[in-house]
DNA sequence: TCAAGTTAGTAACAAATGTTACGATAAACG
DNA sequence: CGTTTATCGTAACATTTGTTACTAACTTGA
């Protein structure tokens, strides 16, 4: 047996060499958590989502979405307010600062992307995705069953 | 921009959802952390490895390979020597109880992989390989400039 | 050969993260 | 209705992880 080639430690790495280079922008030059990272970008979509909503959209476990708007509302970024059809629930939006960051952010992030896919040919592109996407299914299958 | 197509995120949310059917074996059953079992892996592999060694082989930084060991040892699967030829160096080699564990825990491992990549056809698996080391390549590239 | 710099590993502290349990709703069901 | 049962979000605590700085040991080069 060998890590190197075990897909799921590969895959691990690999991911994580993709994060760390991504993180430069937003970690280091805008002082954004990967967790509020994808908060920000799921909110610039779709303001006035639910905290529930944002977890599962962003793969975030409810305390770490708490923990991030928590965050971001100190930092001015986002506002929240009670849902009046379901108290217990909070609605959650950007506010021009968060609006102006994710302008910020955005393009360096797409570009930062773009020069990851420049590596590949269109149909590999392709091919990664439907790699991807039938990998997460079968992984997805797998803790079902435990 | 949309973080389901973003490759980054993708690429992280799919690694994490296939990590975590993997630590279902490692994790639940066998009480390894990560990083033990990837220090379990590597040693297993290659006997007497340095401390150091087993970091840049297993994408582990020295902290993180120090306390694997550390936990390791002290639950008697490794033991670890000082190098005589640089007495800062440690050797770290599996004992019995390591050995048996790994022969235990690797073809659980190797029969999640291959449910995995049972998703995929040749082609398929052999063009997920060259994109992700395409993409590794351009994400320490991008490190490497900051 | 000996000062200055580098590297291996770890201790001690700081910060982030996971976990449990809770208060406040809301839904389900007799 | 009223009484359980489930869900939303968070506080408080425990654990894990990252960071800094240190000791000991090696290397370099004047």
């Amino acid at each position: 047996m060998d890590l190197q080639s075990f897909l799921p430690d590969r895959l691990a790495v690999v991911a994580e060499e993709v994060s760390r280079a991504l993180a430069a922008i937003y970690a280091d030059r805008f002082e954004l958590t990967r967790e509020e990272w994808r908060v920000l970008v799921w909110l610039a979509a779709e303001p006035g989502m639910a905290a529930t909503e944002l977890g599962s959209r962003a793969n975030l476990d409810k305390m770490q979405v708490s923990r991030a708007i928590a965050r971001m509302e100190k930092d001015g970024l986002l506002e929240r307010e009670p849902d009046p059809d379901d108290r217990r629930s909070l609605k959650v939006r950007l506010r021009p600062a968060g609006r102006a960051l994710f302008r910020k952010v955005e393009p360096m992030a797409l570009a930062r992307e773009a020069f990851l896919l420049e590596a590949l040919a269109p149909d590999e592109r392709a091919a990664l995705d439907s790699a991807l996407s039938k990998l997460g299914e079968r992984a997805r299958q797998l803790q079902r069953q435990g």
